[in-house]
DNA sequence: GGCTTCCGATACACCGGTGTATCGGATACG
DNA sequence: CGTATCCGATACACCGGTGTATCGGAAGCC
């Protein structure tokens, strides 16, 4: 039932299969699409039984949910962390480089989120828990941003610093479509790179390497 | 058996069940998703029977595939056109205003082409022909961009008008993920001409409404 | 180590969708 | 209008996945 309010003895067997099922799904559901699995490839793929299964999740949307929430967490963290590395100055290309080192490193990733994205276009529930995530990031981005001003004066067609951010997420899903189809992650990296360049610069090529 | 070689009448009933079939699924894919839909689903949907499906297609992915192939070209000769317009020399903002019209019109369809771009993502041989639907696509923004150049120089960043177009694609899919969450069309609209403007111009506003 | 609690494996009944084979009525053609 | 052809509806056998109920054994606690 996947209650957790009552539960007397936390367990310690429960959140190994717990994560155990969760990293096979998230290798079942890269290889073939959410929505082309069965429950019994996700257990077999993790070496258990369904039994296991309808012990720890109610149903494979819950199950898809979960690992789609606990791999986004990790890579928010990621992202914030390389957002945060240098000091108080932003060194644009730098950031860039860094950013997308984490974002564009895991096809499989970039798959089940796309996944997901189709998922959560059809359920507004799941679509404003996406839009929340997608803005908290923006945030992110956008504070940095707003810090950096003195080293790049952003270009006024997009406004404030929070509207560069929506162009910063609007490029790299742009990017991602692409890198879909080709599987050219390096490629997609120097693509990136440029894209940024070219928006968050006045075309005048001061931060431009 | 779908084999269209040694066809002796060309039948005419079969065209429009074929056709009903094809709108049908349309409508159905965009509701659920595909992967989420069953063959009697669609016949339900259109009025017919199963035996009706199963002698025009062979499988769901087939009639899947013969579905996204026709909207496609819909939209890439409604695109076509809308370029074409004006005359040797280019606007670029009412040139980008009739382009957004058409491709940021039908949610359902943005909706179901992502399905489709998730579907290529696991399929090299279709993700080939996306691709290649995509780089003629690119071929003809190019095209426009080259000869318009005395209008507005393009950044260097981008370098020439084949990375140019290269960014337009860009901005659209990343603009359509954000649309395909927000449902928000004017917005995208909008948005996707400033980013156009942006990444197109140098940034002086010269081409800015 | 003994006891309790819990987890996950097994077994079973069930259902929805699939694909095929057959047949009756619609359709084109003379 | 008659007839040959084709199309799609119906019927049937089948399978894979689902969800539940039950039970044996592992994990935690004393």
């Amino acid at each position: 039932m996947t209650v957790e309010g009552a539960q007397t003895r936390v367990t310690r067997r429960r959140l190994r299969t717990r994560a155990n099922l969760l990293d096979a799904a998230f290798a079942v559901f890269a290889a073939k699409g959410f929505g082309r699995v069965s429950i019994e490839e996700v257990c077999e793929a993790a070496g258990y039984s369904r039994g296991a299964f309808y012990s720890n999740f109610a149903t494979l949307d819950e199950l898809f949910f979960a690992l789609c929430r606990q791999r986004a967490e990790l890579i928010a963290d990621q992202v914030a962390e390389a957002l945060g590395l240098d000091g108080p100055d932003l060194d644009v290309p730098a950031a860039v480089d860094r950013v997308t080192e984490v974002l564009l490193l895991d096809l499989d990733w970039l798959l089940v989120k796309t996944d997901f994205l189709v998922h959560a276009a059809r359920r507004p529930d799941v679509a404003r828990t996406l839009l929340e995530h997608r803005a908290r990031l923006r945030g992110a981005i956008a504070d940095r941003l707003a810090r950096a001003r003195g080293r790049a004066a952003l270009p006024a067609v997009l406004g404030d610093p929070g509207g560069a951010a929506h162009a910063v997420v609007a490029a790299y899903d742009g990017v991602t479509t692409q890198l879909l189809l080709d599987k050219d992650v390096e490629g997609a990296r120097a693509w990136l790179g440029q894209l940024l360049t070219a928006l968050l610069t006045d075309g005048s090529g001061n931060t431009a390497p």
